[in-house]
DNA sequence: ACAGGCATACATACATGAATGTAAACTTGC
DNA sequence: GCAAGTTTACATTCATGTATGTATGCCTGT
């Protein structure tokens, strides 16, 4: 049962805690067991529970998988987190994206933007970002390979993280409203939930199946083709 | 341990597989161990299945907390179900409503429609079955209270319901392109995308916390501003 | 500067509990 | 009486948490 482990430590001379599966590190350089190496071993070990979450589902992954394919032992995650729900907390905690900083990201050192010009580029930035590996990995795990129980508990995280994000957009609505860059027939609150459904959504059934579209393709389309038919037209009709 | 059921015998006089905590029933009338009876047993355990999936989550309930809240015990259901994923499977039967059979719904017995107003018709329709309470418990287990593993390949089966959806639909955004009920600068993939996405979106957020809105307001006033967007005006501009 | 001592960072072992599947017994309709 | 339907009992597996072991890093006093 131990006979990889064990093999590992006789070629590595006494070097137990480097992990080796997911991050092969060279044994020259690296400092003996010190704060660094530690720090690395719990992020070798986030990074194990990623690949595991996503192949087995949170449920089904023991710690123990995921110390193995990190190249540790239980007691090591043991010693880096309380329990899986922790580990599973440590692991959002390396990827969350509010949208107050997506919209940072897009609007400080320009320009004042249009509010809704804002909210279609940070909507485009977050659809970026999903992209990438380590994001797509954990949202692909949060939507489908976790379910939401009392010691791992999804639905009151997430609606935090909705209501924030909600309450955020609704008032760029609000001022687009005021400024006349909504059209008139949209409520500002339904217009939100619109866009946060369709990005939502969006994520959802993009994740479940990346192979079906290019999402890199269709999600700024989608955006883009949204924001366009609530701006109003200023002079010359579209159609 | 099993006390509650025991004095549940004793007060029913050796009746046990009579469904009595979700499903009271009348020892008087009822035949005695029919068929009708083991059919009666099979629902009572969905039926429970589907009260302890939405409060635990799937992968944390046990067939035996399963079988105690139809006041079976666990045979009862390795009877009835092969294993936990035959149930689920079960469970779902008894809510799927494909898009052909809404579009169906909304269609037959009337004059031809437009093609975007039967999708209009048909989402609305799916809005009101999702609000049912069975229909509501069981879409709230797929989102939210369980998680796609090995045994039950949540993925797989979405991702034919979610093509299937698809297809069938973006004939109509087709079709309404053809006879110029589409505006022009919108693709009919993407208008099918935007329209899947929002109403997922939509189940997937309201679902997570029911409380926060009246899907029964919101959700209309969201599908009808859609199409109403999507939608070339005749004559007399909008804003 | 270095020797001893303590804390850190793991590995190992163990005790417990819980869920599963199956087999066998029982009970009742037909 | 036979088979459908259901209970009970049992064996097995598996994850968890904890307790203990151990080696190394780091610090402190002299």
């Amino acid at each position: 049962m131990l006979c990889r482990r064990q093999l590992a430590l006789h070629h590595k001379k006494c070097r137990p805690n480097v992990p080796h599966s997911t991050h092969p590190v060279d044994d020259t350089t690296m400092p003996k067991r010190t704060k660094a190496e530690a720090e690395a071993t719990r992020e070798a070990l986030l990074d194990a529970a990623e690949v595991i979450f996503l192949e087995r589902g949170v449920s089904r992954t023991s710690l123990e998988q995921i110390a193995r394919q990190a190249g540790m032992t239980r007691g090591a995650v043991y010693w880096h987190f309380k329990n899986k729900s922790d580990l599973f907390h440590a692991m959002l905690d390396r990827v969350k994206m509010p949208l107050r900083q997506l919209l940072d990201d897009v609007e400080d050192a320009e320009q004042p933007r249009a509010p809704l010009e804002s909210l279609r580029l940070a909507t485009l930035h977050a659809l970026e970002r999903l992209q990438r590996p380590r994001s797509r990995r954990v949202h692909t795990i949060l939507f489908h390979r976790c379910e939401s129980s009392s010691d791992i508990d999804m639905l009151e995280l997430q609606d935090r993280l909705s209501c924030d994000c909600y309450e955020t957009m609704v008032e760029r609505f609000q001022e687009a409203r005021r400024t006349g860059t909504l059209v008139e027939s949209i409520e500002p609150e339904i217009a939100c939930r619109m866009l946060m459904s369709m990005f939502g959504g969006l994520m959802h059934d993009w994740l479940r199946a990346p192979q079906r579209y290019d999402i890199g393709e269709v999600g700024p389309c989608m955006i883009d083709t949204f924001f366009e038919r609530i701006t109003p037209t200023p002079a010359k009709p579209l159609d």
